[in-house]
Parts: structure tokens; sequence; C-alpha cells
RNA sequence: GUGACGAUGGUCCAACGGCAGGACGCCUGGUUGUGCCCCAGGAAGUGGGGGUUCAAGUCCCCCUCGCCACCCCA
């Protein structure tokens, strides 16, 4: 039979890099803590219709990426494949808002969505994310991105840049999205063919087309800038005003239209430009979604802000960390496994050094004294005790530094304090 | 979903259509109670299935997986 495999674009985490995970995990949590934004965490899996009504329909995302499945014939249920409608819907499900004026949460956790495997993109994937809700002015909108910045900065990645564009709200779109067709309808030829298909489907979408025969006609196209009402062009000049303040660099980009249908008003995206992230360079990215609440079934509309960053891709973003090694000892048996009065001293010695906090290792199969040996060097073991026969009917343990190669016989009081004064050096 | 490229011990890399080899790692011993360096020995491999051939790791087809690009996005 042949062996198991993981499923496609889903990928173990091994105990190798398992460190960096946890550091940005960390880092992340650090972060959100100091900006006041609580963790939350939700299913995995939501009722598909969260999705459709939320993200979109005519998004690429929810037509062919999501996994869908049945739950047991009744529901369909779909594997999330990102996390703002989840959060969304627990804030409605448990009256968040009825609690506080504004609420602040964020959350991280695998997404998944059912494209073919690339650099830096995979069928479950992680984001950390951040979201407020209530607040519709644009001092949250930067508050946010300024969040997502310092925490990009946190993690010592340095080459990416910010972008920035204001979609406007409902009737802005609607009238900036005739104004597009009426553009592009008469090049219709020119472009390519998916972007014919857009110019129905999601005009809006041609502006982020990398096609070479669409980028040609894009710099003609009229701007959604100039579309925006006046209410909307005061948020978006806030907005930039505040970024300016708070020292976050950005660029604004009239093209930058985003994926999903939620957005209103400001839209941002994290780019690399190190070059290290092949041909996905988003980290991330966010924006206002002021509809989303009604959209899904809220009595009243809220507005809210939010933003996701892809944790693969920011660990391949940043640099790798120069980790000290940590202070450990090992304790060894000078006897085989069959001895269980010289065995049975080694775990409970290392029992009460790890009981005072000090990580000890054990080769619990007691094999020679040179293989444990080795498996201590292995483990980077700054000192290794030895329990003989002698030692255990002595109540001593022999102590030796491995640096040095110094070893000394001492009680079994005294070889525990050597630890934890060669732990604290 | 489309296209390109790829798949050899645990890892990295060799092998003209003709005996599958090296490095690192791993195990044992050299030292019946001592790691690193050194020495000796050992285990372990052609992703799966068909085909061509006297002979296939090598050529052909299919599958699977990986990877890159498109698409899209984190």
């Amino acid at each position: 039979m042949a062996p198991p495999i993981a499923v496609t674009g889903m990928n173990d985490v091994l105990p190798g890099e398992i460190a960096r995970w946890q550091a940005l995990e960390n880092a992340f949590r650090a972060v959100c803590t100091r900006y006041g934004y609580d963790e939350v965490r939700t299913p995995v899996c939501e009722y598909v219709e969260l999705f459709s009504r939320g993200i979109g329909g005519a998004t690429d995302i929810v037509q062919k990426e999501m996994y869908t499945f049945d739950d047991r014939g009744e529901r369909t249920l779909a594997l999330r494949p990102e996390g703002t409608a989840s959060a969304v819907r627990a804030a409605l499900e448990h009256g968040a808002l009825a609690k506080q004026p504004v609420v602040r949460w964020c959350y991280l956790g695998p997404m998944f969505r059912a494209e073919r495997p690339a650099k830096g993109r995979f069928r479950q994937f992680h984001q950390v994310g951040a979201e407020v809700y209530g607040d519709g002015s644009p001092a949250a909108d930067a508050e946010c991105i300024e969040l997502a910045v310092r925490f990009i900065l946190d993690l010592g990645v340095t080459g990416f840049k910010v972008r920035v564009n204001s979609l406007g709200g409902e009737a802005t779109r609607a009238r900036y999205r005739d104004a597009l067709v009426a553009y592009f309808t008469p090049l219709r030829e020119e472009l390519s063919p998916e972007s014919q298909g857009r110019l129905e489907r999601n005009p809006l979408r041609i502006l982020d087309s990398k096609d070479p025969r669409d980028i040609a006609h894009k710099g003609g196209a009229p701007s959604i800038l100039d579309s925006l009402d006046e209410a909307d062009r005061a948020h978006f000049d806030a907005v930039c005003a505040l970024l300016t303040t708070l020292e976050v660099e950005h660029v604004v980009d009239p093209t930058l239209v985003r994926g999903l249908d939620y957005y209103t008003r400001t839209v941002f995206e994290i780019v690399d430009t190190s070059g290290s992230l092949g041909a996905q360079d988003a980290l991330g990215g966010g924006g206002r979604y002021d509809r989303l609440f009604e959209e899904l079934g809220g009595e009243t509309s809220v507005p809210a802000f939010g933003f996701a960053l892809g944790v693969e891709r920011l660990l391949l973003a940043a640099p790798e960390p120069v980790s000290p090694k940590a202070f450990c000892v090992a304790v060894v048996a000078a006897a085989k496994g069959a001895d269980l009065a010289v065995t049975g001293a080694a775990m409970a010695l290392a029992r009460d050094l790890r009981a005072r906090g000090v990580t000890a290792h054990v080769d619990t199969r007691f094999h020679s004294m040179k293989s444990q040996f080795r498996r201590a060097d292995d483990l980077g073991a700054a000192m290794v005790l030895i329990l003989g026969d002698s030692e255990v009917r002595a109540g001593e343990v022999t102590v030796k530094t491995m640096a040095t190669g110094e070893q000394t016989r001492q009680t079994r009081a005294q070889a525990l304090e050597a630890v934890l004064a060669a732990r604290s050096a």
C-alpha cells in the first residue's frame, strides 16, 4: 500500500520551523494587545451562505475557490476562505455591539481556498487579522492600517509598500462602474479575454489585471477618485493625512480594487518589494466594509474596518531570526535500562530539575554511555549529570560541564544548585 | 482550472539505454562509566501504473505529488 500523504496544498509545520510560527503569533498577539484588540476564535467552517452573501456571489473566491460539503445531507457548509465574514457573524450573533459602542477584535488561524498551489499560496493557509466595528471615522481606518504596519515592522520585514485607495460608497461605485464600462467598451477587442468577460461581470477588476493588453489601456481609464462624492473625498483625505501624521509611508493607487465585494471607501494593500514572494507579492490588505453587517442580516448598519495578513507570506518575507540556544542539561544513567535503581534515580533527578524550571533531557532507552552522551551533545546540553551505582548509593551525582570537559562529584543537592547557578549565569 | 519544468536512501546531489554511487545525517564498535575530532563497520533509495528494449533511474504514455507562471489573492 502506498504511504499516506498530506492533502495537496496543505502543509505540515515541523519542529524545525515551528519556532518562527510561534514567534509570529506571539508578536501579533502582543501588538494587538497594545492597540486594544481582543482575540476571538471562530469555527473553521460556516454555513456556505455566510460567505456567498458576505464576500459576494460573483467573486472568484466564492465561485471557484471554496471548499464546500454537505453536513449530513441537511445544510451546505464551507471551510472558511477568509476571516472577516465569520468575525462579523460572531459579533452579530453575540450582540457584541450591544455591550460596548466599539468592538476591536483580532484573530488568527487557518483559511482554505481550492487554488492551484504556488510559491506563497496554499490551499490551507493562515491569516492574522484585526477588525474594528462601530467606528466609521477616518481615525479607525488609520489606526488599523498603522497596526498592520507596526506588526510587519515588528517582524523585521522592511521591503514592503502600502498602497491605499478609496472605492467610495455604493453610489460612487455604481457611477464609477458605468464610467469604466463606457471607457473600456470601445476598446473591448484589444483587452485580454479574461477582461472582456470582466467588462460585464466585474469591470473594476480589469484594473487589477497583469495582462499587458489590459495594462496598456489602464493608464487612460478614468480614476475612481474623480467619482468620489464630497463625503467620500473628505474621508479619504483624512485617512491619508492621518497616515502621514502616524508616519506610515503610503502611496495612493487609484487602480487598487481588491477582490472582495464588501469593501466601501478605504481599501489598502501591503505588498512585498523584496522579491522574496514571487508572483504572490501581497502580504495582506483590507479596508472598510460599512455594508457587511446589514448584508448579513444586521438590523442596523455598522461601520467596520479590518485587514488580514498572510502568515506564510510574512514568514517568507521576514528575516531568519538568530535564536540563541536555550539552556538545557541532560541526565544520563551509567547502567543499562534494566537497572531500575539507577535509571529510576536518573529520571527522578530530571524530574526535580524540571520542577525547578530547568529543561532536562533523558534518553530513556538508556543505551551505552557513549550514545547517551552523543545525544546530550546533539541537544546542546550545557551540563551532563551522571548517575551510576556508586553515585546512587552515596546520594551523589557526577556533574560534567560540556564546554570544558571538567567533571566533579558532589551531593545531589549541590548538583541541583550547580545547575541552577549555571543556568542563571 | 490552463501552461512550463521537475520527482534517485532521512537530506542534498551523481550515474552514455549496460553492476545505482557520493556527501551529510542515522546506527554499532574502537573506550565493559564519557560527547564534539578521528578510525572501522552497518542500515537505508530510483513516487505509482503501463509500454518500447536482450537490457530502463535513463526513452514513451497515464496517474500522483512538487514547483513556477497564468488566473486570483493572503
